[in-house]
DNA sequence: ATGTCCAGGTTTCCTGGA
């Protein structure tokens, strides 16, 4: 079974590229960020066409997460407790943004959702801006708010089969910046808070694709000739439980997916996991034969 | 070369965001 995260940067702009890729690499589950659109704007037939279900959470033109899987999702979530808002509230809206845990919208940045066994995340951690932005305090209280919950779930189920997947907008270690613009001391992504946020996951979940594949970026900016000079960042993970951990076969860092026409900024993460090292009831729903 | 993409609106360029 593969499992793969992808900040597509507007999945109206690049679908066909998606499901293509999709298609092609035989994917079972795909959490997406960036969708930029609403659920009316994303084009859920092209997917459905293709043998996939969707989940999606977006307000407007910015941020926005979704799932597309060949299985079906339960249990959907599109905030955790605690999470905190930004901004102003988005026109149009007001039905279903709610209010943050400090009293700011809630943007759409996270989805959660049960794919037999499994609980899945699709997570658009924010940006920062920079280090004196008030969206950089946003970014850390987010993810202390997402290790909270994270800690909280496990220990209601330590054996809880959980990833979080998606673009983390953080480069844990100096090997994952290649980036000339970013630097520690100055620059977000790179930060002793951030890393330091990031390494708070350290005993609730793990990468699961860097034993796998130690080296290699996932985003290039498009300024600058960041792509042809290889000066990216590695920001998107998987970051399993140990119950996920310990079923992950196998993980890809999909590069290629930066070249050629209109191709997103950041590249697909995959993991292969072996459903057998799960509970029966999910292995069973994996081996029916799919029916159009 | 403050570089390139994306979406929306006030379009036929401007803005904000990354």
């Amino acid at each position: 079974m593969r499992i793969a995260t992808w900040n597509v940067n507007s999945i109206r702009t690049r679908y066909g590229r998606v499901i293509d890729w999709l298609v092609r690499n035989d994917i079972d589950v795909l959490a997406m960020q960036e969708i930029k659109c609403r659920p009316d704007q994303f084009p859920v037939e092209a997917f459905a066409q293709a043998g996939y279900q969707l989940e999606i959470n977006g307000l407007n033109q910015w941020n926005g997460v979704a799932f597309a899987s060949r299985h079906e999702m339960t249990d959907v979530a599109r905030t955790f407790d605690g999470m905190p808002g930004f901004g102003a509230p988005i026109k149009g809206q007001e039905a279903v943004q709610g209010e943050g845990a400090n009293g700011l919208p809630i943007e759409a940045r996270a989805l959660g959702v049960t794919v037999g066994d499994l609980r899945l995340w699709s997570l658009y951690v924010p940006n920062g801006r920079s280090l004196d932005d008030p969206h950089f305090t946003y970014k850390l209280a987010w993810l202390e708010a997402l290790r909270a919950n994270t800690e909280a779930w496990l220990a209601e189920d330590p054996d809880l089969p959980l990833a979080l997947m998606g673009d983390w907008n953080i480069a844990p270690l100096d090997g994952d910046m290649g980036d000339p613009s970013f630097t520690v001391g100055r620059s977000t992504h790179v930060s002793p808070d951030e890393r330091s946020m990031f390494a708070s996951f350290a005993p609730l979940v793990e990468d699961v694709v860097r034993p796998i594949v130690p080296e290699g970026y996932t985003f290039w900016d498009y300024k600058a000739g960041r792509f042809p000079k290889d000066e990216g960042m590695r920001i998107d993970f998987i970051m399993g439980s140990r119950a996920f951990a310990d079923a992950v076969t196998g993980a890809s860092i999909e590069r290629d997916e930066r070249k050629g026409d209109a191709p997103s900024d950041h590249v697909p993460v995959v993991s292969d996991v072996d459903p057998s090292l799960f509970s029966g009831s999910f292995e069973d729903e994996y081996d029916r034969p799919m029916v159009f």
